[in-house]
RNA sequence: AGGCAGGUGGCCGAGUGGUCGAAGGCGCACGACUGGAACUCGUGUAGGGUGAAUAGCCCUCGAGGGUUCGAAUCCCUUCCUGCCUGCCA
């Protein structure tokens, strides 16, 4: 969530951040009004209450030293009565104020690049030359299938379409990844973690997935708990309305899940193929930041994803997302996008957010500075997302009779 | 899943209708004592909202609702923990 009071003193220049994430002015002003209508409604409530309190007390001494309290109580019940419809309006504002609030996105940084969508991304380095084929390479759904590696039909039987299922090698390798991921992540500082694969919603609302994109999820019935899409979830939230001792900062973890996606804005794309699946394997970073040192964090966890892809040998380019392509709770986004021959394509590979301090207040993650709680800056970033790696292996390292070349870093997980 | 017992500050623990955001202890911080330390003594030590405020005021004793002039304390719902039974990897 953003700071509101922010909002509220800085109005232009908070509006114009937010303008760039295609905030409307007026969702602004209302969310401004909205604001000061809860303060002025909590000012008099809490007022009413003061004396109702003190009246309480003063019933409590004339009732200990035995004098009459019939004038005091009509007192004290007008008083209780007048308060009803305060009560309802600081009720009321309160409501509709967070409703509004809660689906208010990030302020981008200021220096991220002002833009629409994706066209606007700004690339700011390429990282290992593409390979040249003397053969039309294929796309790995193609090699898929000459290798037996990824069985889409049994998959869609399983479940339904966009699940699929790896044979053989295909999982080893999969697996093998996994491994690779958590291994290097852990020699980098990040601490391993094993964490639920559902969450409930007050955890989804600290990441900032709820309220707003509850048609992304998959909820389970009759039970306040939702497959999380991405272990930033639990990681992020291990911390939930916790004070953490200046001293542990930056706290970093790595953990592997299944994030499980309904890919609800998604029809129609990347159907063919694995890239976007309604459930695929990620091994994420999140690290939990000094304010002043979340910009280090935010470095060092890019170079790490990209030293991941140069160590698998796989190409890949830095990419800047503008403002119109940054997500929900992001300030700054860094996408890694690597090289599918077959697809003739960079394509995401790895995002890496630094949220600041805007899940932090939504998941109320402090810590002491000095005498003070602040609020934390949170980052999370992928390290990798596992299907689409081994997509990029099987197309990078493709031989012209069909054949995939395991990477030399993976050999000892085989 | 059923039965019983519980959830109070960083931790332990008292508190069963008012003077309780809360005794006492531990821990921690600072100060005194010391050559230095331990011991001892003193002081301080929950979170959030509003405020310029380290002032007042409001909210919070798992969470939500209710009764009452007044709730940590009574009632309801719910979550969690422990033990027993059932089930299960």
């Amino acid at each position: 969530m953003i700071d509101l009071k922010y909002l509220q003193n800085n109005f232009e220049e908070a509006s114009a951040r937010l303008q760039k994430k295609g905030v409307e002015s007026e969702t602004l002003e209302r969310l401004k009004t909205l604001f000061a209508e809860l303060k002025d409604a909590n000012a008099q409530l809490e007022a009413a209450k003061a004396e109702q309190n003190s009246m309480s007390k003063l019933f409590g001494q004339y009732k200990r030293e035995g004098k009459d309290v019939t004038e005091l109580k009509s007192k004290v019940d007008a008083n209780k009565e007048a308060m009803v419809p305060l009560q309802e309006r600081a009720r009321e504002a309160e409501a509709a104020l967070y409703e509004l609030a809660l689906a208010i996105p990030n302020f981008p940084d200021e220096d991220v690049p002002v833009g629409a969508d994706e066209e606007d991304n700004v690339e700011l380095r390429r990282v290992l030359e593409p390979r040249s084929f003397d053969f039309e390479p294929l796309e790995h759904w193609a090699l898929a299938e000459k290798n037996g590696w990824i069985d889409f039909e049994r998959g869609v039987k399983l479940a339904k379409s966009r699940f699929a299922v790896l044979r053989g090698d295909a999982a080893r390798l999969e697996r093998a990844l996994i491994n690779f991921f958590l291994d290097t992540n852990r020699q980098k500082g990040f601490e391993e973690l094993c964490v639920p694969f559902m969450n409930n919603a007050q955890m989804l609302q600290g990441t900032g997935q709820l309220p707003k994109f509850e048609d992304d999820l998959f909820k389970i019935e009759d039970e306040d708990l939702y497959l999380i899409p991405t272990a930033e979830v639990p990681l992020t939230n291990m911390y939930h309305d916790e004070i953490l001792p200046e001293k542990e900062l930056p706290v970093l973890m790595t953990g592997y899940t299944p994030c499980f996606r309904k890919e609800a804005g998604s029809a129609g794309r990347d159907t063919r193929g694995m890239i976007r699946q309604h459930q695929f394997d990620k091994v994420e970073m999140v690290a939990i930041a000094h304010p002043d040192k979340s910009d280090e964090v935010f470095e060092m966890m890019v170079e790490n994803a990209s030293d991941i892809l140069t160590a698998l040998g796989l190409p890949h380019r830095v990419v800047e997302l503008c403002t119109g392509d940054l997500g929900f709770s992001a300030a700054r986004t860094i996408d890694l996008e690597v090289w599918l021959p077959g697809q003739n394509k960079y394509r995401e590979i790895s995002s890496i957010s630094n949220t600041r301090d805007f899940q932090a207040r939504r998941a109320k993650i402090r810590f002491k500075d000095g005498k003070k709680n602040r609020l934390v800056h949170t980052l999370n970033g992928s390290a990798l997302a596992v299907g689409r790696t081994l997509i990029a292996i099987m197309e990078n390292y493709q031989n012209a009779d069909g054949s995939i070349e395991i990477p030399e870093v993976l050999k000892r997980y085989m």
